[in-house]
DNA sequence: TTGTAAGCGTTATCAC
DNA sequence: GTGATAACGCTTACAA
């Protein structure tokens, strides 16, 4: 085990401890910027000088062993005709060579697939499509596949190029969370079956698997709960509203509006809040107006924390709901009310689907929607002022 | 678009709205236990019956464009010597049947690689991992390779299992988070050409490149502080203490507790501490001692936020810091003093060493140290009690 | 129990 | 420019 010196201490205590003007989350780029140069390099001790080896096949083992490709092949996948004594060789001979067998090779031969299957999300730094992930990659993995994942970034563009290059790699099946509008693409692949399945989103042009959340229902009774609360001017911040996800929480908004009786405000109404900072300054937008709104309802984790830390350091008392829940939301000064659901057990459940398909279901293709649950914190029981 | 008609919203109404008693951000398993039952399942319209059809090669095409299938293979390649008029023929006839080169084959013929990269970490739900992860995807797809990613959950064995899998599939290199002890199981394939870059963890019994955090120099800084503000009873969160993160912050406590003459009061020493079950249990034990600790210094992100959910639902007033950065930690009702770090800029850095070394970089092994900076807010500004 | 030969879908070599 | 033909490393079918 390997320690720093004292030095690396006390420039960590001159370059950094004494810096304090410094507050709040800074996950990514913006980071590194003041700080990359004190990146330290230690080169390690020695180094093997002689590589080029060529990986070895089953035919050196074969020569080696003095038996033929094809026995080894029956040791290496544990085919049963085989003497003791020939194993036993066998095995030696691939422990000293280092060999391994290529699965590469091996699936080529066999079907058209890699026992691998893709999922292409947003960005995997985003808790919900991490717990995703981690959702998908459990069940893959009690069927024995490794699972890739790439970024669309939500760029259209790059979600087809990266479905794409998962299809050259012949990926098993494929689960998608799409950015694109059109998913016609698909269908020529689809029809030469390999399996897909969307996430979160349901397709356009394309008659396929889909997991999605009850948005519309879930922000409904989020509404509900405002409303109830004798909240009638409600602020409304989201993302892209041609999105599904967002036109059905947007449409929640609108209807429950609509069932109390209440007309829409535009001025209320804040769209196209993609990033923290867009939803920073229509969280200001709206407290700046001569009617400010007396709740506001955000919809995603994202656009949640944003508004919250606006929120947070003004004096206003503004009653808040958020689509997604989030680690501690429950331990912020106000507690936070959010719409929960299981990122999870969405992605296990997308995955148990792709596999049932990949052993064949051909049952025609599910909409399966996913409850959502009020969680009833604190930022929600908020009143009015009058 | 479909939405969800209004059944399912009373559904939501009458099933969870009124249901407040949960609180508490409930991330997993435990969730579904009380909704799953109430997953809606909506069959779509129709369903393309017929399928079956075999995928189309490159001598399908061949056949069907009248030409040889080298020929094909040139035009897919976009290799100059082919005429104009043959290179569209076989295009249409590309596109008519759907034709997409199978990389299986190609990979095997060419190299032995699948322009693929496997990353194995603990857990891809830890937003720690999910950056590394981030900033690992970002690289590869500039090089044009794609991410498999897969989680050992801490558990050397799976590990162990994972790597092999991953190896099977002809990785072109690996990154890994290291759970297990011994590494000298990779040595082989390493001789073999493989390049490996260890994250977080240096490897045992393997000499070969490693990220690293400055995990001593760091905890050192913050335990400094924390003793600067008057501090002498500090107790010590920590997961495993053998592994090597886990050892440098201990070894820093310990180091920092000593270079101020103070003796080591082992009842303020939690080990173990790695779910935070155990944790929460460990702060009640150290609030229920006779003489409890002023301050807490908890070594990771997860540990950190099971430690201050406790401290906040209590009235002890005990200073606080901890290793890793977190989303929120400046939002909460005392915003907290941590030890911050890059995950992110870890994950692009081992890559872009895993792609140097994949362009031939033959130098000697690395050990990069990348920086930590202690970001000072307010948890670790409260005085010790008299 | 063991071995031979063909073939998976591509690219590389070298003719034409 | 274009096309045979032989690999790549393995599995399948069938023979010994």
């Amino acid at each position: 085990m390997t320690f720093i010196g004292r030095d690396t201490i006390s420039n960590c205590l001159e370059d950094y401890a004494v810096n304090s003007e410094h507050k709040g989350f800074r996950p990514l780029e913006d980071f590194m910027a003041d700080a990359e140069d004190n990146t330290q390099s230690i080169a390690a001790d020695q180094h093997d000088a002689e590589s080029g080896k060529l990986r070895p096949t089953m035919q050196d083992v074969a020569e080696a062993a003095g038996v033929s490709l094809k026995t080894v092949s029956r040791v290496v996948n544990k085919e049963p005709s085989v003497t003791e004594a020939t194993r036993k060789r066998v095995e030696d001979v691939i422990k000293s060579l280092g060999f391994r067998r290529n699965d590469l090779a091996r699936n080529l031969r066999q079907g058209q697939t890699s026992s691998t299957i893709g999922l292409v999300i947003e960005d995997i730094a985003n808790p919900f499509y991490s717990q995703l992930a981690h959702g998908v990659e459990s069940v893959a993995r009690r069927y024995n596949h490794m699972l890739i994942i790439s970024n669309s970034g939500e760029d259209p563009l790059r979600e087809r190029e990266q479905v794409n290059a998962l299809l050259l790699r012949r990926v098993s099946g494929l689960l998608i969370v799409p950015a694109g509008a059109d998913h016609s693409y698909l269908t020529s692949e689809m029809r030469l079956g390999t399996p897909v399945i969307f996430l979160d989103r349901p397709p356009e042009n394309l008659n396929v698997d889909a997991i999605l959340l009850d948005s519309y229902g879930g922000s409904y009774t989020a509404m509900e709960h405002l409303l109830r609360q004798g909240h009638r001017r409600i602020g409304l911040i989201c993302g892209d509203p041609s999105v599904h996800t967002g036109a059905g929480r947007v449409a929640a908004y609108r209807r429950a509006m609509t069932d109390w009786g209440l007309g829409l405000i535009e001025d209320l109404l804040c769209f196209g809040c993609d990033d923290a900072i867009k939803a920073e300054q229509a969280v200001y937008r709206l407290l700046a107006l001569p009617q400010p709104p007396t709740a506001i309802f955000a919809t995603s984790n994202r656009i949640s924390i944003a508004v919250l830390r606006v929120l947070f350091s003004t004096t206003h008392k503004i009653a808040f709901i958020g689509f997604d829940d989030f680690e501690m939301a429950d331990m912020l000064p106000i507690p936070v009310t959010v719409i929960a659901h299981n990122p999870t057990e969405m992605g296990r459940q997308a995955a148990e689907l792709l596999f049932a398909r990949l052993h064949g279901d051909e049952s025609p293709p599910q909409r399966i929607v996913l409850p959502t649950k009020l969680i009833i914190r604190s930022s929600s029981e908020i009143k009015p002022e009058r």
